[in-house]
DNA sequence: CGGATCGTTGAGTTGTATCAAGACGGGTGG
DNA sequence: CCACCCGTCTTGATACAACTCAACGATCCG
């Protein structure tokens, strides 16, 4: 479970934990790094397209997402990012952000300077394939998103997202059973699936209809996992978690 | 230029330090890496989806490609990489490939061994982090096809996909002024940007009335790099290339 | 000179966008 | 505590980008 008061330490420590087992000395290493917590409100940008960061953060509580605009002022949320996320670790090698981050909920953030990453990295070898296995990850993620948008439709997309986000949300204990909270409007889920907003609301009426999902408000529930699995096309591959059980 | 008779080695090294200056102790170290050279033809499997492979490979010369299927059968072309990349370098650290790479043209790879890759990451943390910065390259490409994919038309992909191929073709010496090789079917062009081959076919008759691209068999040539970029909404920030010049 | 692959065209269909407007709901200020 | 407002969700009607199916032309190659 991650609890609200959980420090941005030990989330972290854990998170790398589920990929390498830490030494002591490594454990050390990462509670000393220096973590600045700071929260958001909903949609506040966090970092901007054109930006050259010094820092990463890491999402302690709240959804966040990762979007790019068009110049035709459209906008494609590329990735969302869960508790125990570190969204912008890829600054940490590409000085200018090509993308842009903002909150979708509120949010506490743990700001981590480039410097004391960058001499983790250094001395800890095995912490850095961990960090670099994240952004792995997160390039995984696109793969499959971006072959829904090109592939799959609408219906089947909708489907696929709410496949994953049960996964990582209860990879890091935040689902109740089948269900969870899905505090992301209909807006947000039609920019991440390449959609209008009209239809994912008529895409989600269908999933309802169908008996793939039951909504109360934000929270969502899955009574059927296998069938919205299937309907999805979702293989849990891609999201590389450790426990692949289900 | 990238000469036929390159050796692995060397293009290696030139693209590491199109990232960092490397120390001849570096590059020494480079120079030793383990590398066995295979020719392969068009069309070819390089890696599957479920495949735990135990060596990377770095493209030497021809096109490869990296891509999805759906279980209805349906294709996406996720990532064409060119000689110089190193595709599925992020098998060093995801155990598993969730994609699959193919040949798109007959091509020459330099394989190594994870075994060496990773000795080499924990003794010079400096590759390590240029190695890093490949694979977080490739990540920024997906996020921008991802937003062509989701929120522009096909037109303006096709365009974009066009600028993108100029530019890397470019920063390897595969061009010449504006024009260069597309040794690539408008089937693989059409599962690239998520369309069908039949609409790739008169996207193409567009742009050639439009006067934006000409074309004589697998040549391309851009008569008016602007008015290109203009319609694809193109902005090289997302390749990261160090030479931002045009 | 077949045969295979790739490119091109035409016609009909459909998924999804766009536009417009109304319903709901939760927060704020008077 | 009510009235108002703004963001979100919902619904209907219309439009169009892009798909599918089907066939034909062009090349290249053995």
């Amino acid at each position: 479970m991650v609890a609200p008061y959980a420090s941005a330490h030990n989330l972290m420590i854990r998170k790398l934990e589920s990929i390498v087992a830490l030494s002591d000395e490594e454990k050390q290493a990462l509670q000393s790094l220096p973590i600045q917590l700071a929260a958001l409100k909903t949609d506040q940008d966090i970092v901007c397209v054109g930006d050259r960061p010094s820092q990463c953060f890491m999402l302690v509580e709240g959804f966040t997402c990762v979007y790019k605009l068009t110049s035709e002022g459209k906008r494609q949320i590329v990735a969302f990012h869960v508790p125990g996320d570190m969204p912008d670790l890829h600054s940490l090698h590409l000085e200018v952000m090509d993308i842009s981050m903002a909150t979708v909920t509120p949010c506490t953030l743990g700001f981590i300077p480039h410097e004391a990453l960058r001499r983790l990295c250094e001395g800890y070898p095995r912490i850095a394939a961990a960090l670099w296995r994240e952004t792995l990850v997160d390039a995984s993620i696109f793969r499959e998103w971006m072959t829904g948008i090109g592939r799959r439709e609408s219906y089947n997309r909708m489907a696929h997202l709410l496949c994953e986000f049960w996964m990582r949300l209860r990879a890091v204990g935040l689902t109740q059973g089948h269900s969870f909270t899905l505090p992301v409007t209909q807006v947000e889920l039609a920019d991440a699936i390449g959609a209008s907003t009209v239809h994912v609301n008529r895409v989600f009426q269908e999933l309802r209809t169908n008996g793939l999902i039951r909504t109360t408000g934000a929270q969502v529930n899955i009574p059927d996992w296998e069938k919205l699995k299937e309907a999805a096309d979702f293989d849990p591959l891609y999201l590389h978690l450790r426990q692949d059980d289900e």
